[in-house]
RNA sequence: GGCCCCGUCGUCCAGCGGCCUAGGACGCCGGCCUUUCACGCCGGUAACGCCAGUUCGAAUCUGGUCGGGGCUACCA
C-alpha cells in the first residue's frame, strides 16, 4: 500500500509555524516512502475563510521548497480539495450513518444543552452531551421533524467500549468510551464539524498517515470510531509534539511573530527556516545539524520523531540562516536581496552594478535579506545619514586631521582601485603615527555613516573617488 | 475537576541497561585573527525534576511524586 499523507489547513489565517511544522514532516514522509503529499483546505468555517488566505498559504509552503502531488492549486482525482464544496457528501455520510444506528438526530437547544452541562460539572459529572436524544424512537424523531423543530446530528458513541490504537510517536493508546461524549458531527444549519469533514476527507482520499498536532491526540479515538461507523479502516496516525514559545506556553501570538508570512517577510532563507523546522522534533544525525532536503528525505521517519513539545527559538533559525547566507552561489546572493533593496525604489544599472561588486563582502555578513539593505544603504544616497552612535565614537579630535589628510591624498590618486587606496591609505597611518582604528574608523563613517559596513577600501573603489572624496569633504565639514 | 501527553545543558536534539567522569548544535563567556562588523579558529560554561524499587550495574525499566502542556464547543 502506498502512502498518502495530507496536511490540512484551515484558511482563517496565515499558514502558522505549527502547521508549517506538520506540513514538513508529512512531506518528508510521503518524500522517503516515495508516496503521495496532498493539500487539502479545511473550510468548514465559511464564515471565517478566506480566498486569499488559501493563496497565502500555498506560497508559504512553496517557499518552504514543499511541493505536493495532489491538492489545491494542482488538482487530482478527488475533486477540488476543498470541504466547503463537499457539504453534500457530508450530509450523505451523516444520513447514512443515521441509517446505519451509528448517529442520531438530537433536538436539544444549546441552552438547554448549556444548562445541563453546567448542572452536571455542578454535581461533579463529565460536561459532555447527556445522550438525552440518543433513545428516541422514530415515531418521535418524525413527529419533531415535521414539526419543525431543529436538530443537529451526533454519533452514538458504542457504550460500554474502549478505543486502542498505535500511535507512530507515542505507541499503544487507550481510550475508555466513558470519557467520550456524542459529539456533534452535523450541525443545525447542516454543515459539517471539523471531525466529519477531516474523518470524511481522509476515508474518500484513501490517507494511509496522518500526522499532526499532539492537541488532536484526544481527538483521535472520536475519528477512528467515525471511520469504523463508515465501514472504513482507520490511518495510521502520528501525534507530533506541540511547538511553545521561549515561556513554555503554547505557541500563540504574544510570543510574536507565528505566521512562516513574518519569516518570508523577515528576510531568512527558506532553506533554513525548512531544514530548522526539520529539527523540531528530529534529528537527522546526532553529530550533524546542517543537510539537505535530500539527505532528510532519506533519513525521515515518523517513529523516530520525539514525543517531548518543542520551543521554537528564533536564535538558532538566524544562525543558520547565515549559514546558508553564505553558501548562496554570488548571483543568487543578490537575485535573493533586490526585492529588499528595491521595496520603495528600483535601482539604477549603474547602482546596481555597484551592488553586484560589493555584494560578496555583504553576503558573509548578513543572516537575514534585510541587513543587506542597511549594509548597502549608503551605496544608493547622495548623502549618507550618518549613525549618531558611530559618530561619536569615532570622530574624536584626531580624526580632524585624518579627514583632512585623506582627501588630500585620495584626491591625488591617479589609480581607484582597492589596492592603490589601501596603499596610500596605509602611508599615512604611518605618517600619521596612528593605528588603524584611529586612522581608519573616521574614514569608514564618513563614507558608509556607519561604524559596521563592509570592508572600507573596497567600498570607497565601488563608490568611486568623487563620491568618496564628497564623503569625506561632507564629514569633515560635519566635524568642525 | 475528568481524560490524555510530556519531563536530559537557557534552547533544539543524541542517548533506547554497562561504550556516560552524558555527546553535538544554537546561545552565552574568554582568547586568537582583524581597518569596523561579521566569518573562521581555539577554549570554557551548563542538564539526566524528585523519591523509591528492579538489577552486579539505570539518564535508560517499574511505581509514586512534583512540574509543564493538551483536550474537555453546534472552533478547527
Amino acid at each position: 500500500m502506498s502512502v498518502r499523507v495530507r496536511i490540512a489547513p484551515s484558511p482563517t489565517g496565515m499558514l502558522h509555524v505549527g502547521n508549517a511544522r506538520s506540513a514538513v514532516f508529512n512531506w518528508l514522509f510521503a518524500r522517503h516512502h516515495g508516496g503521495t503529499f496532498i493539500v487539502r483546505v479545511d473550510d468548514t468555517d465559511i464564515a471565517r475563510s478566506d480566498e486569499q488566505y488559501v493563496t497565502q498559504m500555498m506560497e508559504a509552503m512553496r517557499w518552504l521548497g514543499l511541493d505536493w502531488d495532489e491538492g489545491v492549486g494542482v488538482g487530482g482525482p478527488h475533486g477540488t480539495y476543498r470541504q466547503s464544496e463537499r457539504f453534500d457528501r457530508y450530509r450523505e455520510v451523516a444520513e447514512q450513518l443515521i441509517a446505519d444506528g451509528a448517529a442520531y438526530r438530537c433536538f436539544c437547544t444549546p441552552e438547554e444543552l448549556d444548562d445541563r452541562r453546567q448542572a452536571a460539572q455542578a454535581a461533579g459529572r463529565p460536561p459532555g452531551y447527556d445522550g438525552a436524544c440518543r433513545t428516541l424512537g422514530s415515531e418521535q424523531v418524525n413527529t419533531r421533524i415535521s414539526a419543525g423543530e431543529s436538530f443537529l446530528v451526533r454519533l452514538a458513541i458504542p457504550r460500554p467500549g474502549v478505543t486502542e490504537f498505535f500511535d507512530l510517536v507515542r505507541d499503544d493508546m487507550r481510550f475508555d468510551h466513558d470519557v467520550i461524549d456524542d459529539f456533534v458531527i452535523l450541525r443545525s444549519d447542516g454543515t459539517p464539524t471539523y471531525h466529519l469533514a477531516s474523518t470524511v476527507d481522509d476515508v474518500d482520499y484513501e490517507i494511509t498517515h496522518v500526522a499532526r498536532g499532539e492537541d488532536l491526540l484526544s481527538s483521535t479515538p472520536r475519528h477512528i470510531l467515525l471511520t469504523q461507523a463508515m465501514g472504513a479502516e482507520p490511518v495510521i496516525y502520528a501525534h507530533l509534539p506541540l511547538l511553545f514559545g521561549p515561556d513554555g506556553k503554547k505557541l500563540s501570538k504574544r510570543h510574536g511573530d507565528t505566521s512562516m508570512d513574518a519569516y518570508m517577510k523577515a528576510g531568512y532563507l527558506p532553506e533554513a527556516m525548512f531544514n530548522y523546522m526539520s529539527l523540531l522534533g528530529w534529528s537527522y544525525d546526532p553529530e550533524v545539524t546542517i543537510y539537505s532536503p535530500e539527505q532528510a528525505i532519506e533519513k525521515f521517519d515518523l517513529a523516530d520523531v520525539s514525543k517531548n513539545p518543542a520551543v521554537f527559538d528564533t536564535k538558532k533559525l538566524e544562525w543558520m540562516s547565515g549559514e546558508y547566507m553564505r553558501e548562496l552561489a554570488p548571483h543568487d546572493f543578490v537575485a535573493r536581496s533586490l526585492p529588499f533593496i528595491e521595496v520603495n525604489r528600483k535601482l539604477s544599472d549603474d547602482e546596481r552594478r555597484r551592488f553586484e561588486v560589493i555584494a560578496p563582502l555583504i553576503q558573509e555578513r548578513v543572516k537575514v535579506l534585510p541587513e543587506v539593505v542597511e549594509m548597502s544603504e549608503w551605496l544608493f544616497v547622495d548623502d549618507v545619514s550618518f549613525d549618531e552612535a558611530s559618530w561619536d565614537k569615532v570622530m574624536k579630535p584626531e580624526a580632524g586631521p585624518v579627514l583632512d589628510d585623506a582627501i588630500i591624498r585620495l584626491e591625488g590618486l591617479t589609480e581607484w582601485s582597492t589596492e592603490a587606496i589601501e596603499g596610500v591609505m596605509r602611508q599615512m597611518l604611518e605618517d600619521l603615527e596612528l593605528n588603524p582604528r584611529k586612522g581608519f574608523q573616521p574614514l569608514r563613517v564618513a563614507v558608509t555613516g556607519s561604524m559596521i559596513s563592509p570592508p572600507l577600501f573596497e567600498s570607497m573603489e565601488v563608490l568611486g573617488q568623487p563620491a568618496t572624496v564628497a564623503r569625506l569633504r561632507r564629514a569633515l565639514a560635519r566635524f568642525v
